[in-house]
DNA sequence: CTGAAGTTTCAGTAATTTCTGAAAACTATA
DNA sequence: TATAGTTTTCAGAAATTACTGAAACTTCAG
């Protein structure tokens, strides 16, 4: 792929982006040049485009990988590997926040309901589990929503977001047409 | 305050997080230890207990206070500076939330725009312009979203989050009751 | 104005993370 | 089975980031 100016100045913002979303630079790098690639790169193509080692691109494609942001592609007649982004936008902020959910919140759900398990020693402790109680519910509530919002299908969400604050209104209208409901 | 192997076990937890979600450990630790503290505690006090020097202390507040999750807080009759947790954990988590945004989707959201500005050179660039279209309009909504949601109160947050997936069936009552409105 | 009590800064050091490149390990073909 | 083309691994080097502690600074009371 040719490599202007312009897409090179996305993929080295992107790098220096992607420590603050979770990877390192070299990965945000190579994550912006499959996004930007109108066709499916080589590992090779990828270090060469970027000047980075060959060993370094195998290790962030793994990592790409395991964020399941990019897809394998054979060519056939050749043994090389080539890499493509994975398919709409929409599914890659799906599994952008899928991921981050799992690796920042999941362990400290775990652990917060280890501790709120135990019964506390002193005033001190009470006053702890009481706030870590809190934000516990919290980061459950926002768990499951956002577990639930990947099974809407792109559309709504689009709608729901267009709506924005208008949301509120949406869910007075429901309260009253709905009273059978809990909530 | 007392630091039992409780307490101690969710701020050294929090530390190590707390990369993941922006700061370094010792500020993790900090927050963490203001959050379940259930008095303000000075900077000394935050040293002590976490065996940080005070260097690092100074420093790690005011990086808490830049992201706005710490109240500073004086004791009458008394020279040294107390701090505590932001009020509740909506608060915490909206804070949160809204730094996050700025640090992470505002700068990229004005690369994008100024590269969208551009004509595009070849085939390649065109491709890449249009793949960056769809990431600047997905950021624009979700900013947008985040802002409105940010000016409902707490309780309108809840019931929509214990709402999950059903918003769905919400927003296609809305669109048979409200025919007016676009969207 | 002086000095005691406190806070902040920042140069240097320590710890951590990332990157390289050569070697090992695959894998398909002959 | 050998071998050529390819990917993966990982020890060590390089780069980055975090932490310390002493000095500079600030503020206030006497």
């Amino acid at each position: 792929m040719t490599f202007t100016p312009l897409l090179q100045s996305f993929v080295m913002h992107f790098g220096e982006m992607g420590s603050r979303w979770g990877f390192n630079r070299t990965v945000g790098q190579m994550y912006a040049l499959l996004v930007i690639s109108d066709e499916p790169l080589s590992a090779n193509d990828i270090a060469e485009t970027l000047s980075i080692s060959r060993g370094n691109v195998s290790m962030g494609l793994k990592e790409l990988q395991s964020w399941r942001l990019v897809q394998q592609h054979h060519k056939p007649g050749d043994r090389k590997d080539y890499f493509m982004a994975l398919g709409s936008v929409w599914d890659m902020a799906q599994r952008v926040l899928e991921e981050r959910r799992k690796r920042e919140i999941d362990p400290t759900l775990s652990l917060l309901r280890t501790i709120l398990l135990e019964s506390p020693a002193n005033e001190q402790e009470a006053y702890a589990q009481s706030r870590l109680n809190e934000v516990h519910d919290l980061l459950e509530n926002v768990t499951h929503w956002s577990q639930e919002l990947q099974h809407l299908s792109p559309e709504k969400l689009e709608t729901l977001m267009k709506l924005g604050a208008g949301v509120g209104k949406v869910l007075d209208m429901k309260d009253k047409l709905l009273p059978s409901k809990r909530n």
